[in-house]
DNA sequence: TCAAGATGATCAG
DNA sequence: TGATCCTCTTGAT
C-alpha cells in the first residue's frame, strides 16, 4: 500500500530497529550487490521519507534512495533473518530483525545533494513539520486541470495516492473532475488540515481509513464489511456497491490510467458542501 | 498454468 | 497517450 502513509512509517520502523546499529546489507537478487557492499558492515543513521520517496542514511553520508511505486513492498520483520523468499532485491539486517526490499522500480545510493533536488520539485507533504499548503493552492487555484488529478501529482502535494485522492474527495464533496480553478481557499485549507489528519492516523495504524464514526456500517444499522486493502473506506474500490451515506451506486473511471471512484449524488460536478 | 490487475512514475513519440 | 519497469495475488481456464 504505497502511499505517503506507508513510506513515513517505513521511515519510523527502519529508525526504532535499525538506528546507531552496525547492519549487514545485502542484496540476494543481485541488482543492488555492488551497492550493497559498500554499505555491508557500516553504521545505519536512521531514516526518512519526503512524499513516496524513502530515504535511509548511512554512515559518511550515504543514502539509499528507495521507491515503492506501484507494488513494491519493503517489509520490516523484528525476527533474525533467515533465507530470502522471492525476489529480494535489498536486505537490511541485525541479528534483532531484518527488513527485505521486493518489486521497487527504485532503489539506488544518493548523495545529499540529490535528496535536496527530490524535495526542491516536491509539493507539500502533509506529514512533515512546517509545509505550507500554500504552495499547493497556488498551483491548484491556477490550474483548468481536474482536481482528482491535481491531488495525485507529486510536484503539487507530496504522498497521495489513489485511496487518499479517492476518500478526500469524497468526504469535502468535490467530484474529481471538477478544475482546480473552480476551488475557493477555504476548501483547500479544509482539505490540507482533513490530509494532515489521515494520513496521521495512517503513519499510527498502518492502514486508511476515511469512514466517519456515524458512517460506519454499524452506525448506519448495515452488516459489517472488510475492504479487501485492509481499512474502511467510503468509495475506493467500492465500484457497483452502494454509497454508504447516501446509497446511490459508486462510480469508476480511468483518469490518466487510474482507476477513479466517486459517489454521483454526493459528489456533484461544481458543488462543494462538506459531509461534515 | 496463465493472464490480468494493483495504492507509481518516467520516457518516447 | 501508451509502453515500460518491478513483483505478487487472484481468478479464469
Amino acid at each position: 500500500m504505497p502511499e505517503g502513509h506507508t513510506l513515513h512509517k517505513l521511515a519510523r520502523d527502519l529508525s526504532d530497529l535499525f538506528g546507531g546499529q552496525v547492519v549487514r546489507v545485502g542484496s540476494p537478487q543481485g541488482r543492488f550487490a555492488d551497492s550493497a557492499a559498500l554499505l555491508d558492515g557500516t553504521t545505519l543513521v536512521g531514516a526518512d521519507a519526503i512524499g513516496k520517496h524513502l530515504f535511509v542514511e548511512f554512515e559518511a553520508g550515504r543514502f539509499v534512495h528507495v521507491h515503492l511505486g506501484l507494488i513494491g513492498k519493503f517489509d520490516v520483520y523484528v525476527v533474525p533473518p533467515g533465507p530470502p523468499v522471492g525476489q529480494v532485491r535489498l536486505r537490511i539486517a541485525t541479528d534483532r530483525g531484518h527488513a527485505d526490499l521486493r518489486g521497487a522500480p527504485t532503489c539506488e545510493l544518493v548523495t545529499r545533494e540529490q535528496i535536496d533536488e527530490i524535495q526542491a520539485s516536491a509539493g507539500p507533504d502533509p506529514l512533515r513539520a512546517e509545509q505550507d499548503p500554500g504552495r499547493a493552492w497556488a498551483k491548484i487555484h491556477r490550474s483548468g486541470r481536474a482536481i482528482g488529478s491535481l491531488l495525485m501529482d507529486q510536484h503539487v502535494l507530496s504522498g497521495v495516492g489513489n485511496v487518499y485522492r479517492a476518500e478526500l474527495l469524497y468526504r469535502h464533496k468535490l467530484h474529481p473532475l471538477r478544475p482546480g480553478n473552480t476551488l475557493r481557499r477555504s476548501q483547500w485549507v479544509a482539505m490540507w488540515a482533513d490530509l494532515v489528519e489521515l494520513m496521521t492516523d495512517g503513519v499510527r495504524t498502518g492502514r486508511i481509513d476515511t469512514v466517519r464514526p456515524e458512517h460506519t456500517p454499524e452506525a448506519m444499522g448495515r452488516p459489517p464489511r472488510v475492504d479487501d486493502h485492509g481499512g474502511e473506506v467510503y468509495v475506493y474500490r467500492r465500484s457497483g456497491m452502494d454509497c454508504l451515506v447516501c446509497g446511490s451506486r459508486v462510480r469508476t473511471a480511468v483518469l490518466e490510467g487510474r482507476n477513479l471512484f466517486w459517489c454521483p449524488r454526493c459528489q456533484r460536478p461544481f458543488r462543494s458542501r462538506a459531509v461534515r
